[in-house]
DNA sequence: GTCTATATGGGGATAGAC
DNA sequence: GTCTATCCCCATATAGAC
């Protein structure tokens, strides 16, 4: 709407946020990024390094805020639950809240950075890999040892499993691809970012206490 | 292993098959797929039209396949419930079952499909959502219905909310990127289909069955 | 800091000999 | 059916004028 009078660095940022985005890092061109921008081609080279070092920039600006409210957020939970691990859903609320809250938090720009951040721990480059481990290790390291805990009578293996699950279902919806629209009509409504999120904790903390499985179901008639 | 004599045309879908897998559909150049294939660059436009043919001659040799099998455990489930809905249980099983059971049915060859079946719900690119409309038409029509059957205490916009966590769920597991072993370790092992089958059956199962969270916003349209 | 112009290489697709 | 050679476009990156 508003054409704010925006430096070329982040014009350069929101336009390569949209379209990694929408079309993934390899098909994303920079002669698309600086059209979209409306800067200069060269303008790329001048400000970042290369095409690789913009989409570092592009992830570090949004993930060092969002990975922070995330710890800070699960440093409240517990420290309201004292000394015992606090419940599920609010480990799942202080993991996926912030990623669904970007709109509301830094405008509707940022907004295209959820299926940037979505694509991230979907496409396997070496890439993001990389960035995806700078980034995750500090979230890591602290949710994944509260998982444990409030799952306590899990198998390793078996919470393994349902954490990789777990990011399926939350990278897919962060990224966007309402892939079921095509069947699903209308009834999908995308709606506004906190029922996603409600649906999300309510669907996740289900998935993750159910019963062990039958091991070796034989027969399994149930 | 042993190096079949196969004729061209299964050579480069198999290369294709693989490398669209490991790269992503713009990343994997047909240079590169004709040359893990042994055949001549100019022989992909003799046998298929283009590099969006290949890919969905691709898709179309493996699903055809799998979704014939999904439609036909779908049934045998619908049938032996007789007319009551078949536990969910069992419709999460002929719907994920044969996507992870390639390797075992079709050979160690197929398994590299999986991941792009997995990308196939990921990706948004126009090339694949046309793909998957066609694919994936016939199984939306019966395998949604019987997920209703299944769930009938759930709201629509709920069940459509959880159906998208559950493709996310699901093709991050096919897609096989396994980022969480950066941060897991050696306990996420992937071991075989049947496992992975049941802890994903599990998993979703109760997910779906989740009791309907608090509504907060009581602020529905009407 | 921003532009034009270009270097350099890789991409898909095809013509035409064999 | 398979090959060589090539067309033509687009990619990233850079040099050098302003």
């Amino acid at each position: 709407m508003n054409d704010k009078p925006l430096d070329t660095k982040t014009r350069l940022l929101d336009a390569a946020e949209r379209l990694f985005a929408e079309r993934g890092f390899a098909a994303a061109s920079l002669r698309a990024i600086t059209a979209a921008a409306g800067v200069n081609l060269a303008a790329v080279n001048y400000h970042f390094r290369s095409k690789q070092a913009l989409l570092e920039a592009v992830f570090a600006r949004r993930l060092d805020w969002i990975n922070r409210q995330r710890l800070e957020l699960l440093a409240a939970r517990q420290a309201r639950a004292r000394r015992r691990p606090p419940p599920l859903e609010d480990i799942l609320e202080a993991f996926v809240g912030p990623a669904f809250r970007l709109r509301a938090e830094l405008g509707a720009t940022a907004s295209s950075f959820q299926r940037l951040m979505g694509r991230l721990f979907i496409e396997p480059g070496e890439n993001l890999q990389r960035i995806l481990k700078e980034q995750f290790g500090g979230v890591a390291a602290r949710f994944l040892p509260a998982f444990e805990k409030a799952l306590p009578q899990l198998p390793p293996a078996e919470l393994a499993a349902r954490i990789h699950f777990m990011v399926g279902a939350i990278a897919h919806t962060l990224a966007g691809t309402n892939v079921m629209k095509v069947f699903l009509g209308d009834r999908c409504d995308v709606s506004d970012a906190e029922t996603t999120i409600r649906r999300l904790v309510a669907f996740l903390a289900a998935g993750l206490r159910a019963p062990c499985a039958g091991r070796r179901a034989r027969r399994s008639r149930s």
